[in-house]
DNA sequence: CGGATGATTCGGTGCTCACCGAAATGTGAT
DNA sequence: ATCACATTTCGGTGAGCACCGAATCATCCG
């Protein structure tokens, strides 16, 4: 047990809040973390197009990025892959969204509208579900009592009878570095979606039974058939959180 | 249910994460945010001092925290009270202060020093209890089953009745905003301590029992006598988390 | 009514940093 | 070997912004 000496070089250690807020203040390394939240693997040409800066451009900013922790690189051949670095990450960024200001951008085509509503739909955030079909689910799970009230973040014992029923394999033993379950804010409905290591093994399930497919190289999930049936027998879906056609602009804040 | 029109001006909205983490980019503004964690409203000029800036530069940072959503102002004659927005802008701060990298800084004083043990040893963070104590209690209440295990932010039929036990109001049904129980990264011990509905009411109950006193004008808690006695004898905590002369510098990242 | 105090406005300064293009590096394919 | 491709390095440029001091405004106090 030392004791503390007045002349001894004498250093503290406190969190560099800005340095990591620096990282995400930019808008072109915010554009690049939330394109990411996909949970993919993109390379720096891609995020370089994505981004509309330069590759000489897009390299500085990972660099930053990865030295920071919040990427991790992987590098293959002539290629650069970055992700992110972990779900800690991702939820941060995602709660982080949901605290922001709302910008308007110009939809300049058919096509980016087309594609901005069906991200508005049903997307991945990282490795769940989010948009309007996370949020439905949320819901629908607390209606049934299968989650802790409101968004009390609680799976109730009939909650994890309804998963393993569903054959959801039990998101094992809460795991030290991850919660059970959470929910985070969605940025597009500005509610919230089911997250953590639970709404992480159901949009697994949902993958692996077809009831979702995922579309490459973006964040879409389109709900097949099959899965709107799934998702009306089980949870009582409505059909606006089935039909892409039917979600609506977020309400104004 | 309008069709969309290619030739109409049409705007999305996205949210603007690097409006918000520009908030955060800079140190001064950081350290504001920081000194607010204390759940308390601070003027302009204490900010000043304790930023070390002149006060012209404080109302410029004042002004864009305040627009931006992250803090809220009352004036009161010529002063100008700020604190933080709500719970949500406090854990989001907690969470980031978690995650961020580690800065080293020089201790300039023996006081400092001082103050700096304090911290670690216990503080407020917003509305609860931080630090070792924090740390200490959520630890406790997880080897006793008040808490479901590890990190789970989950309340247990024993934690429940534990708390009213206690006389500890029982933080309502969770309401619409704010989550039951979480946990929040600490960072000064990078482990986990009780926040939420749950972890505000335990610290209010704290607070009106006498078990803790609060300094005013800096967040440091000190456990009293009958602190001592009731957390030993409530939760079984050991003597480093009940001396601050024992708690010691975290460990290294 | 003065005079003290807290906060704000404004002009000016220096530094940081996002960006690009051109050249260089390294890897894969022919 | 040679060419194509993905990425990186480097120098230079321009914009944004954190900061201060001096002057001003508003409020409280004697």
């Amino acid at each position: 047990m030392k004791r503390w000496d007045a002349d001894q070089e004498s250093v503290a250690e406190t969190p560099d809040l800005a340095a990591l807020a620096a990282l995400l203040a930019d808008r072109t390394r915010a554009a690049i973390c939330m394109a990411l939240l996909d949970g993919g693997a993109w390379t720096a040409g891609e995020l370089a197009e994505y981004a509309a800066v330069a590759p000489s451009t897009t390299t500085e900013h990972l660099n930053l990025l990865v030295s920071g922790g919040l990427l991790a690189e992987e590098r293959r051949g002539r290629r650069r892959y970055v992700r992110l670095a972990g779900p800690e990450a991702a939820e941060t960024l995602e709660n982080l969204a949901g605290l922001a200001p709302y910008r308007r951008v110009p939809v300049r085509s058919l096509a980016e509208a087309n594609h901005r509503r069906a991200l508005h739909h049903a997307r991945t955030c990282y490795d769940h579900i989010a948009g309007a079909l996370g949020v439905a689910i949320v819901e629908a799970m607390s209606e049934r009592g299968l989650l802790g009230r409101d968004d009390g973040p609680v799976l109730t014992a009939a909650g994890a009878a309804w998963l393993t029923g569903l054959g959801v394999p039990d998101a094992g033993p809460p795991t030290a570095h991850r919660a059970h379950v959470r929910t985070c804010l969605d940025w597009t409905v500005r509610r919230r979606h089911l997250s953590g290591a639970v709404g992480a093994a159901l949009y697994r399930h949902a993958l692996e039974h077809g009831w979702v497919v995922k579309a490459v190289a973006t964040r879409i999930l389109t709900v097949t058939a099959a899965g709107r049936t799934a998702f009306r027998a089980q949870l009582g879906l409505p059909d606006e959180a089935l039909f892409p056609s039917l979600a609506l602009a977020p309400p104004r804040a």
